[in-house]
DNA sequence: ATTCTGAAAGTATAAATATACAATTCAGAC
DNA sequence: GTCTGAATTGTATATTTATACTTTCAGAAT
């Protein structure tokens, strides 16, 4: 049936269960197990699935499944804003830092820096990004911010 | 000074602040610091730094520092011992399942499997690995397993 | 002071991965 | 059926990263 989909199932499952280091060895894996594929398809395999590669103490380098982190919620965050080059979040009570934190972490090009309170956060975008990309920008990271309330 | 390990520490910070695809890239903001490098070292450096790479939704690939999680000890864990091809751990009331997870997730090629129950765990080890070396096995994926009562 | 030894780094190149382009396949519109 | 456009993949190659080998240098040993 759907083969890429399938293909891709088993390559997070070898992946999971395996140390791989390169795409060669997993190729020939896929091709023991009965898909028919190159090198090629597979780079793009990986790249779609986000899979990763770190160092490991005694194989080499090897690829392996990144935790979902940062597709998790921006956990407390009520409402957003917009004024001048600003953005003021506004969270539950306390997580304003942890928020930041987040969004700090993501190191997103169009944004200088961020300043957290206890239940506001401001976050500065640098003067050269137009104003009516700022939701567009935090969303592309961020798709939950959607869904709050934009004051 | 000791300038191999200033530069290392100032990798890790630019890599922390940025998104950085590719060596080259991170080559330059080196030297533009004033160190004085190749690629070379700096495809050494990344290594001993046990730097990673994962996908970025926006940037393509891009450089991470591992969060610690793998060296951290395996938190309680009690005591360990050897009868034939087998390892008997000994961990606290309830831990036995974390323990094992975590040696699965190593995905050690000397052993095949692990069995968890409450507070013990058993590991099967292949039986062409010599016996002598199942701690050595054990605490080069686990160095704080030196520690754990030997019975 | 000379020789030895090992770490660090450069050079040249191999190995691994990504991608431009072309071919193929497939689903739906007509 | 035939056409059209999007998706998938292969081929060939470019790009990126790792490494074998060599050089340099600093400190230890003689």
């Amino acid at each position: 049936m759907n083969t890429k989909i399938e293909r891709q199932e088993i390559i997070r499952e070898i992946i999971i269960k395996n140390k791989i280091s390169r795409q060669e060895e997993l190729l020939l894996l896929l091709i023991n197990r009965g898909f028919d594929l190159t090198q090629a398809t597979l780079s793009r395999d990986l790249r779609e699935l986000k899979i990763g590669k770190i160092h490991d103490a005694h194989y080499g380098s090897i690829y392996f499944i990144p935790s979902k982190e940062n597709e998790q919620p921006l956990r407390g965050a009520l409402s957003i804003a917009f004024s001048n080059n600003l953005s003021v979040l506004k969270t539950e009570g306390g997580f304003a830092n942890s928020v930041a934190v987040r969004i700090d972490k993501t190191k997103i090009d169009e944004i200088i820096g961020t300043v957290a309170g206890n239940d506001t956060i401001i976050i500065v975008f640098k003067d050269d990004v137009p104003k009516e990309n700022y939701l567009k920008v935090l969303s592309k990271h961020f798709p939950d911010i959607d869904n709050l309330i934009i004051e």
